[in-house]
RNA sequence: GCCCGAGUGGUGGAAUGGUUUACACGAGUGACUUAAAAUCACUUGAGCGCAAGCUCAUGCGAGUUCGACUCUCGCCUCGGGCACCA
């Protein structure tokens, strides 16, 4: 017999499967099998950035069973479109292009080669005539297109907004780049630093994006997180007028209840008012103290301990709204200043982190709600008030109402809703992104690119490298950047910045629906056709930033009649990531990762594939096992060899069917659950049967296995099925169903148990009656030992399961 | 500090109110072999016992139930996320 040889046969097959072009969607067809049962699938995975790296196990876990997924439904007869390209813009690109010397564009055109020959060998089922490139001036043209649009509507602005900034190294950084609040290359504390920077305008969608979450067939931890990124919270936004002066300053509270329990207001060093606010004696002090606040990062500041919040007193005062009384005003760095406008009312006696800053500088602590001690802590829920003048008695919520509407009648506040939710910046100070279609001329300001000249190409430079003036390493390039003004012909300069690399990956998936369109995003009855995408899996750490960035973007090209719903993804799903042996993330730094190629050339595509899936739980993190992979390699050597020995026999016993039904039974229920884990291993006890049953196994029964297994282990199953005596492909068969009836025995195991435990277990026929279970177990010499002379209480019958008997 | 998960053999895990430990790994014994590897067969939660068997065990403590890994309450530990959100 003909040995199991993965290397032999996973090339081979591949080359077919490209060949014939299986795996290539078709636009509005009917599917191959089943005509007048038109049913598109768009299964989508998160395209991959392509990193020097190369492919990492992670991928291959998610991608594998995707693919399994999709081969299922094809066979099933569905239409699928399953798609692949290149995430190819992004900030360690650049990085390794300038510590390397490669040119970006090199470095990306030289990865992408090494990830598509690494996906090739794995054998997915990507349709690759689709494939796109986000960093290809075809591609991005339309990215420019959107922000274009974008700008037109008014949901593209600048904004001057501080950046994380490395003194030493002279560039802005990322939040990735800054690490305990150094710089991550040379260890320089980072300073902020304002920039003017464009800004799209997500929080103008912010409800639509929560009230449209409802019907979506996301996971609840997706939906809830995301809400609570958005967090939108109803409150009041009240005045407190500033002593001797005309002006005051507006605080934004959900708790208007507690209102009369104010003791402090605290600003946000960054408030505009903070600095104006010093008097005389404490000027000085305060001073130092908002521009050491100001010179902390964002990542110090959220890190900012329980207990080591800092404030200063600023000298001035203002005035209660509704009591007239003298308030305090102080500056405190726990205070944000881009939310509910960078003012807290403050009051220590119902809000923890108020609690801890009034402790700390012994500042008042009135009690306005009943309910709690505050010598010991802040009471935080809602109660009836106290010390609250004519709202004394009044439930917390009656309260609310109540106060909000005093103050609206006085001109003194009003009822608001905040988001946490904050527009997205969206310009980046780097070579290595889409340049931003915009024109500044000295007469007409601000102008767009006009659509005929798009795309505006990144021009190939050999200095690609930071400025150190914070500005786009594109503003040293005076030919491109100096331009005539589209307008009025004067001088004008191209905008320098560039965008994220979410720019690219927001509307990624509705140019796979017609990829190589050069008049448009892409034809509209093909995104009719395709979209919204079925299912869409990825990682739960782009819930609130790509998932949300994207679904945003999606509503936006709806609103302006390109998108053809509201919402792009039906279904999402998320996985777990692949961690190194020793529990830990695979890292370079560790020297614990695990690269696939190694894997595929010492077992093959399928044991990687199947061991992967077989590893645990889909959504749950899991730890690499070299001795995993040689169970399941063991497993598939199993399958080879029993295949072509059953082959030989002619007909299958009841026996083997009905386990046959079952495990397709199994894998009917359970592909969808994505239970992948549970899948392989029905298909090991199956094996196992087959072992001890050889002689009842036909080769019918083997056909049907092969082809319940190809989804998930597409060479071998392909291989054996011409060894077999096939001459189409596997994955032109039908997917088979099972039958209940075949899955029904004669005989059931009924559990005997004496007081909810075990005590004895028989073979009964099928749908034996209460009274006849009963019967029987009272004469079980096992049964009658343990009730001798004790006096039954009870008989609990679970029809075809057990029996229970309560003495 | 806040939010969300998860705790089951030596290990990854299975079981969502009804036989705890499927499947796999690891370990052990035996067969084949000059030997090893591979393969095959068997054993493998803990304790007591010659055995039949009994007792205990799903992080800890209570509760609901004829019966709890599963449901409820309180606690502990680990993992992930975070924007001190007023």
């Amino acid at each position: 017999m003909e040995s199991y040889n993965p290397q032999e046969i996973e090339k081979k097959w591949q080359q077919y499967w490209e060949e014939k072009k299986f795996f290539q969607a078709e636009d509005f067809s009917l599917p191959r099998r089943q005509a007048g049962k038109d049913q598109k699938q768009y299964l989508l995975l998160e395209f991959p950035y392509p990193s020097g790296d190369g492919l990492h196990v992670g991928h291959c876990r998610s991608y594998s069973a995707l693919d399994a997924i999709v081969r299922q439904k094809r066979m099933a007869g569905a239409n699928v479109l399953f798609p692949i390209g290149w995430d190819a813009f992004g900030l360690p690109t650049e990085n390794y292009a300038i510590k390397h010397g490669v040119h970006p564009s090199v470095a990306t055109e030289k990865n992408i080669a090494n990830f598509k020959r690494q996906l090739k060998s794995l054998g997915l089922s990507f349709d690759w005539s689709r494939e796109i490139n986000t960093a290809d001036p075809k591609y991005y043209k339309w990215t420019q297109w959107i922000f274009l649009k974008l700008f037109e509507k008014g949901l593209a602005y600048q904004a001057e907004i501080p950046i994380n900034w490395c003194p030493a190294c002279k560039i802005g950084l990322a939040n990735e780049e800054v690490v305990a609040g150094n710089c991550e290359r040379c260890g320089a504390p980072v300073q902020r630093k304002i920039q003017k920077q464009w800004m799209l305008k997500i929080t103008a969608y912010a409800d639509r994006l929560i009230d449209d979450l409802e019907k979506l067939d996301f996971p609840e931890r997706v939906k809830s997180q995301q809400i609570n990124w958005i967090g939108k919270s109803f409150g009041a936004e009240v005045n407190f007028p500033i002593t001797d002066s005309q002006s005051s300053i507006s605080v934004f509270t959900t708790r208007i209840d507690t209102l009369f329990g104010v003791t402090a207001v605290v600003l946000a060093p960054e408030h505009p008012l903070a600095e104006k606010l010093v008097t005389g004696e404490n000027k000085e002090k305060v001073k130092s103290y908002i521009a050491e606040a100001k010179k902390k990062s964002d990542f110090e500041r959220e890190k900012l301990e329980k207990g080591s919040k800092s404030g200063v007193f600023t000298g001035s005062f203002c005035k209660h709204p509704l009591t007239g009384e003298e308030i305090p005003i102080w500056i405190g760095d726990y205070v944000i200043s881009a939310y509910g406008g960078g003012a807290v009312m403050m009051v220590p006696a119902h809000d923890k982190r108020d609690y801890d800053f009034a402790k700390k500088y012994g500042l008042s602590i009135k009690e306005v709600v009943s309910g709690g001690d505050i010598s010991k802590n802040a009471f935080v829920d809602y109660g009836v008030l106290i010390n609250s003048e004519k709202f004394n008695g009044l439930k917390s919520e009656e309260a609310i109402e109540k106060i909000t509407k005093e103050l609206e009648k006085k001109k003194l506040g009003k009822k608001t809703i905040q988001y946490k939710l904050r527009d997205w910046v969206f310009s980046r100070q780097h070579y290595w992104g889409e340049p931003m279609p915009l024109i500044h001329c000295e007469k007409c300001g601000i102008v767009p690119v006009p659509e005929k000249d798009l795309p505006v190409e990144l021009p190939y430079i050999e200095k690609y490298q930071p400025t150190g003036t914070s500005e786009s390493p594109l503003s040293a390039i005076s030919d491109w950047v100096n331009i005539k003004c589209p307008k009025c012909v004067g001088p004008a300069k191209r905008e320098t910045d560039t965008m994220p690399n979410w720019a690219g990956s927001n509307w990624y998936f509705m140019r796979y629906c017609d990829p190589n369109n050069n008049k448009e995003l892409a034809d509209s009855k093909k995104l009719k056709y395709w979209l919204p995408v079925d299912w869409y899996n990825g990682g739960m750490e782009h819930t609130t930033l790509h998932l949300l960035y994207s679904r945003f973007i999606y509503k936006f090209l709806f609103d302006i009649g390109v998108a053809p719903q509201k919402e792009p993804y039906q279904k999402r799903t998320s996985h777990g990531i692949v961690l190194a042996a020793d529990g830990r993330k695979m890292s370079k730094s560790f020297g614990n990762i695990v690269n696939p190629d190694d894997i595929v050339k010492k077992y093959g595509a399928d044991t990687l594939r199947i061991y992967e899936m077989f590893m645990g739980p889909f959504d749950q993190a899991i730890a690499w096992s070299e001795d995993g992979v040689r169970g399941v390699s063991r497993f598939l050597e199993k399958v080879w060899k029993k295949s072509l020995v059953c082959a030989e026999n002619k007909t299958s016993g009841q026996d083997v069917l009905r386990a046959l039904h079952k495990l397709n039974k199994k894998i009917n229920e359970e592909l969808d659950l994505m239970k992948f884990n549970t899948i392989i291993a029905g298909f090991m006890e199956f094996t196992n049967f087959v072992q001890s049953h050889q002689e009842g196994v036909g080769k019918d029964t083997i056909e049907k296995m092969l082809v319940l297994l190809s989804p998930f282990a597409p060479h071998i199953t392909e291989e054996l099925w011409q060894k077999l005596g096939h001459r189409e492909s596997i994955f032109m068969e039908k997917w088979p169903e099972f039958s209940e009836k075949m899955l029904k025995k004669d005989t059931i195991t009924l559990i005997i148990q004496i007081n909810g435990r075990v005590r004895d277990i028989i073979e009964v026929k099928a749908g034996i009656s209460e009274r006849e279970a009963k019967e029987l177990t009272l004469t079980r010499e096992r049964v009658k030992k343990y009730l001798s002379d004790k006096e039954v209480k009870k008989v609990i019958f679970v029809a075809e399961k057990l029996i229970n008997i309560v003495i």
